[in-house]
DNA sequence: CCTACCGATCGGTAGG
DNA sequence: CCTACCGATCGGTAGG
């Protein structure tokens, strides 16, 4: 066990999360059983509670290990020593990495997350909002530095973190995905629209 | 019964439909159950299988109709006499018009056509695709026009009709909304971008 | 439209 | 880690 652990470098834990977080990313929470879970990892269902509390423990911690690696980004962003518009360019480019890296898990995160329970419910609204509340923030200033159109920030921050969860589509439907090409693409469709 | 229908205006299972869409809308096709369902029509639930066949009958009522009247404002918008970019404004103005107007049901068909059964999955997805295919052509036309700037169309079509869905955020976080005025500004974000 | 009820499946526990 | 099993709930049916 501890030799298995060392060489793959992940606890039984671990491999429930992931191989639950596939599941549910692909049949949504409520549609995966315990049993499933457990085909996929190579127990009886019975077994996984060795390992996790309930099937919620294991939503929450997918959800909340999200949210905690969005919440490192946006600190990362506030570090940066640059204008306003560059902060929003580098905050989306990390947004779209780590929904491509970590996809089963952050979409899981943001397709899941109402059936979490309290307090894991809460907290994971209040993080989201921060974010938002980041962007937004982000967005407000860069207009006030005349870097970005006079809009309404609060419009404009939702409209992008929703654009940003059309890497879903192509990480579903596209094979062999270029990932660094596909990031430009959309920056680019944020920054710049459509009109010649 | 027959006076009842005509002062309403619907028929008992328009009423279910109707009623199963907000309760899917809320907690997800799987989450909410037929007795549920039951209770807010005011019935008990082996009742509701006197108009409807089944819980997968209801949500196929739902994403078919949806469907079908997405197909129709894209035949709208086939026949205009206008630019290519005009076309891919009102098709984007018609899409949000209907989120706005039948939010609970766009949104059930957006979220749970996962669970519908062949054939009615096989038609939704291709419908969906034809959707897509269609702003596809679209923009790409628009950019050999020059209307729009040079970028790759299928990513730009993918991109707006993810930034259409924060209709979703609009609907249930704003209670008095200003719809004309926010699908404005979304237009205008997808159009002009952020820079200045 | 109702009451009564069915088989299937669920998340989870007992006990070893 | 397993087998055996529990109460709860599900979608749906029978019959009136």
């Amino acid at each position: 066990m501890a030799r298995i652990k060392a060489v793959k470098n992940s606890t039984k834990k671990e491999v429930i999360i992931n191989k639950a977080g596939t599941l549910f990313r692909k049949s949504g929470y409520r549609a995966t059983s315990m049993r499933q879970i457990a085909g996929h990892v190579g127990v009886e269902a019975p077994s996984l509670y060795n390992h996790i509390k309930s099937k919620s423990d294991i939503l929450q911690s997918i959800c909340m290990s999200v949210s905690k690696e969005f919440c490192q980004q946006r600190r990362q962003v506030e570090k940066m020593q640059a204008t306003d518009s560059l902060k929003v360019e580098q905050l989306v480019r990390l947004h779209i990495q780590k929904m491509t890296q970590h996809f089963d898990m952050v979409f899981v995160a943001n397709h899941e997350w109402k059936n979490l329970k309290e307090p894991f419910l809460s907290e994971f609204v209040i993080e989201r909002r921060q974010y938002e509340n980041f962007l937004i923030k982000l967005i407000s200033n860069a207009i006030k530095a005349k870097e970005f159109r006079t809009l309404q920030p609060k419009v404009a921050a939702i409209s992008i973190l929703y654009t940003l969860r059309s890497i879903e589509y192509w990480k579903r439907n596209s094979k062999n995905l270029n990932n660094n090409t596909l990031e430009d693409d959309i920056v680019n469709h944020l920054l710049y629209g459509l009109i010649q």
